[in-house]
DNA sequence: TTTTCAATGTCGGAT
DNA sequence: ATCCGACGTTGAAAA
């Protein structure tokens, strides 16, 4: 099912992958170039890498270090491979961006036709929505006598992640965060507060920040603007017995 | 060069990455099941997918569609492959960051182990700070008798990209986006700009959002607060002739 | 190490 | 198609 070449020509490289069809994903080793033209212009020297081709179009460029490709093309890419003075070159284009990509490989190590049949979902929790479930499923994790009114509320100033009433009636613009946030998460948060009184000149209305741990820099910055803010550390479960394996090892 | 087995066994695969140094990259490629805990939990149920392991420790678990993996770990990750019950494992784990990925292949379609010698610099034009650049080196693209004072200003609420004085003697802080900005660039500006009145009581200042296009609804908000907005598309060019192989194709 | 911000960000959802 | 914000963001630079 997988067709693999080692060490071949360019010649062979270059007749390997036109027999292949596109439902297939490419591998690509060896020493290259590599320019791209489009939303930035790059070149890169002559040096060893792995190109891999996936069937949507998307194609990658991997150094020998670094979770981030070096190189790319989005899907939807049209790519065409050339041969031409002994080197085999993917030449890549995605019209509607206006991007191109092209890789000369000056010698092939290696060269790999793989299919790969893969239709599963996966599951992930400890998004920001799963932390703003919890606080619309348990409101007291924030404070007591907090009532949830709406998620998502729209602003002129963007979207709030949560908008309560807290026990003494006033209004509370809440931004959660799951990540530590930085100055710019009071800025969002004080955007909300601003153009909520502005719709509602008069009334009284609290900010708090919401993320599993907040910067002393940023506490200082909402207290500065009066506002507030909580350290809520969610957990999280997968639904099934699906993480057994990650408790047993290492 | 580069050792490469089809279709092994999952014992022939522990062996063979046993054996491996750590100096190379190991491209697995079979089906199997991933599972993640750290900053989040995930489970990846049964299917074929490609796992790239790199020699600084990364580990990308790719599918067979899009640009990015999956799942994966980051550079500095231990890894220990297993075996057990026909099922050859990668194992890793980051304690820094306390995040564990397992990957178990029922199947191993196809195992590599190649060596990527790769050295070369990449050159990369069209970022935000060669669009600053461009506006130091020649103030009037955004106007008139504009003089520059200082790039990269700090402020309380974080760093502003330009300050400058324009033709008559009115302070300007200048955001640059490379990309068309959002509602969060406004409050960013805003937030430059209140900070500067604070410490400046009594002196007008001018806010200006630069960037190649500024959304209607960005002009809008802007505009509301009285701001300014400047497109400015820049032109970029790499030093040498490294782009003519882009120009020649597709 | 922590903080801050850009990125050829990518990706998904809503309009 | 554009707009908008989250991401297990990643990565680099500055403090």
């Amino acid at each position: 099912m997988d067709r693999i070449l080692i060490s071949p020509s360019s010649a062979d490289a270059f007749e390997f992958v036109s027999k292949e069809i596109r439902q297939r994903m490419i591998l690509v080793a060896g020493r290259c170039t590599v320019e791209y033209r489009g939303r930035a212009l790059s070149f890169l020297p002559e040096g060893e890498r792995l190109v891999l081709v996936k069937q949507d179009g998307c194609v990658i460029v991997h150094r020998s270090r670094g979770r981030e490709p070096v190189n790319w093309m989005p899907p939807g890419t049209r790519l065409e491979y050339g041969l031409s003075d002994q080197i085999f070159s993917v030449r890549c284009e995605k019209r509607s961006s206006r991007e191109k990509m092209v890789v000369e490989f000056l010698k092939v190590n290696f060269l790999a036709s793989i299919h790969l049949s893969d239709s599963g979902q996966q599951s992930l929790v400890g998004l920001e929505s799963d932390m703003v479930d919890q606080i619309i499923e348990q409101p007291r994790v924030l404070e007591d006598g907090l009532r949830i009114v709406r998620r998502e509320k729209q602003t002129v100033s963007g979207s709030i992640d949560l908008f309560a009433i807290d026990r003494n009636g006033l209004p509370v613009v809440i931004e959660v965060k799951r990540n530590p946030p930085g100055v710019q998460a009071v800025s969002q948060l004080e955007a909300y507060v601003l153009d909520f009184r502005e719709k509602n000149p008069g009334v009284v209305v609290r900010g708090i920040l919401c993320a599993p741990r907040v910067p002393m820099m940023v506490r200082t910055l909402l207290a500065d603007k009066g506002f507030e803010w909580r350290e809520f550390r969610p957990r999280f479960e997968l639904g099934d017995e699906k993480q057994r394996r990650l408790d047993e090892f290492i």
